[in-house]
DNA sequence: GGATTTTGACAACGGTCAATTTCAAAAATG
DNA sequence: CATTTTTGAAATTGACCGTTGTCAAAATCC
């Protein structure tokens, strides 16, 4: 456990430039990649059917027709799979939100109407992607957890700046923008998984304008007692 | 396992009356309960500490001072003990907020706030009981999970109700109290999950204010919405 | 006090799975 | 064609766990 494997030819003997043989065309490190990707793609497809804790070494081997041998030429445990899985999710989301945000009026509620919309359609393109990054990745092992915690920490912080900017005051009045970011994180969560558990039967705008609704509301009552303690500012300095 | 066991003494050969010997002044009946008490707390200590899947038998038998023999004498699986434990976590919950709820101001506002402080009090009473209700619970096993989503959703319900009664007319304009109402659910179990995570360490007050926020600000955006759309309907009817 | 039930500790069986190794066939190299 | 590398499949090893069974000691009953 303590030595990594995650390298193979420890050298060539003696060719020298491209390390291995090539075989099919292919030269060895570009076959060794295609592994490693069949194998995050299998795990995707394995976890998000049966869930992380129901699935074996050998399920993730079948699922990519791979053998047992590179799994482990790749990995070094099913941890580390699943660890793997959960960054390429994490990855295509972030990539697909900056694209969308980039393709956007830079207004507080369609920016934020953009990233709602890009999550649902990433999780609509691939159900399985919810299983792994909103409900698994909690129950997966105490690395697995603090990398979880930090990403959907991150989007709480992201929310609370954002509140922060347009909220100067508020956080005197007692709120802590950082935890209503991670309920507003929360809510979302909570409301995809629903929507994936029901197949996303309901349509996808449907399910975007009530969670819409609620950073609204959070926008709107925040600006209401921003407002608030102005007045009371004013008053106290009169 | 097609045959249930949580039945003991399948018949006293002779003596009439009370089955089993008595022990230590004890019914057999008696003791009986009082080792799948302990059983059900000794999984509550262990599922919260470990996580269900990190659990065996020989450790719940351990912390509960008892021999395989016995827990097989009350349960059928691990995952039925799990269930036994979920169930009775949930129903206290349940007592202790119907107590909070009955002694409260019949105020919506003054009833989220009584709720919501009661589940905040219960789990900084055992943290474990977050894990095992808010964490463990999604991946224990299919049967487990609709038990907690049935709650949940109850709970969605609840909210759902109560919003439906206040605002009659805004679910013609697109909002559905249900998914809503889940979105509060799970930005309350969120928060709550942090704060266990961060053991407790902000006062329970703070945290509740920030809670019944996201609650306060969805119901003055309703009520919002509610007069606009009554507003749109008296100008379309003149 | 003797018979009987209950209890606790632990051995044992069977099964599953992770992780490694072996072996032969397939494919490429020179 | 002979050699070497790569591959696929299966065997092996070792550990852990659920579950059942054994056995003796303790507690109770008559």
């Amino acid at each position: 456990m303590t030595v990594s494997k995650n390298r193979v030819n420890p050298e060539p003997p003696s060719t020298s430039g491209s390390h291995g043989r090539r075989y099919g065309g292919i030269d060895s490190e570009e076959r060794q990649r295609q592994r490693h990707a069949r194998l995050i793609e299998a795990g995707l497809a394995v976890f998000g059917e049966k869930g992380y804790h129901q699935s074996t070494v050998r399920d993730v081997c079948k699922q990519a027709q791979l053998t047992s041998r590179y799994f482990y030429e790749s990995f070094d445990s099913m941890e580390a799979l699943f660890r793997a899985v959960y960054v390429d999710v994490n990855r295509k989301l972030m990539q697909a939100t900056i694209m969308s945000l980039a393709a956007c009026q830079p207004e507080p509620g369609k920016l934020a109407e953009a990233a709602l919309r890009t999550f649902l359609e990433f999780i609509r393109e691939d159900p399985h992607r919810a299983r792994v990054a909103l409900i698994d990745a909690l129950n997966v092992g105490e690395t697995m957890n603090v990398l979880a915690d930090k990403a959907s920490q991150d989007f709480a912080h992201l929310i609370a700046g954002f509140m922060q900017q347009m909220f100067p005051h508020l956080e005197e009045a007692g709120l802590d923008f950082h935890m209503l970011g991670n309920g507003l994180v929360g809510a979302n969560t909570r409301v995809a998984t629903q929507w994936v558990a029901e197949r996303c039967k309901t349509p996808l705008e449907d399910v975007l304008r009530n969670v819409l609704t609620l950073f609204k509301a959070c926008i709107a009552y925040a600006r209401e007692e921003e407002a608030a303690w102005l007045r009371q500012r004013h008053a106290s300095a009169a």
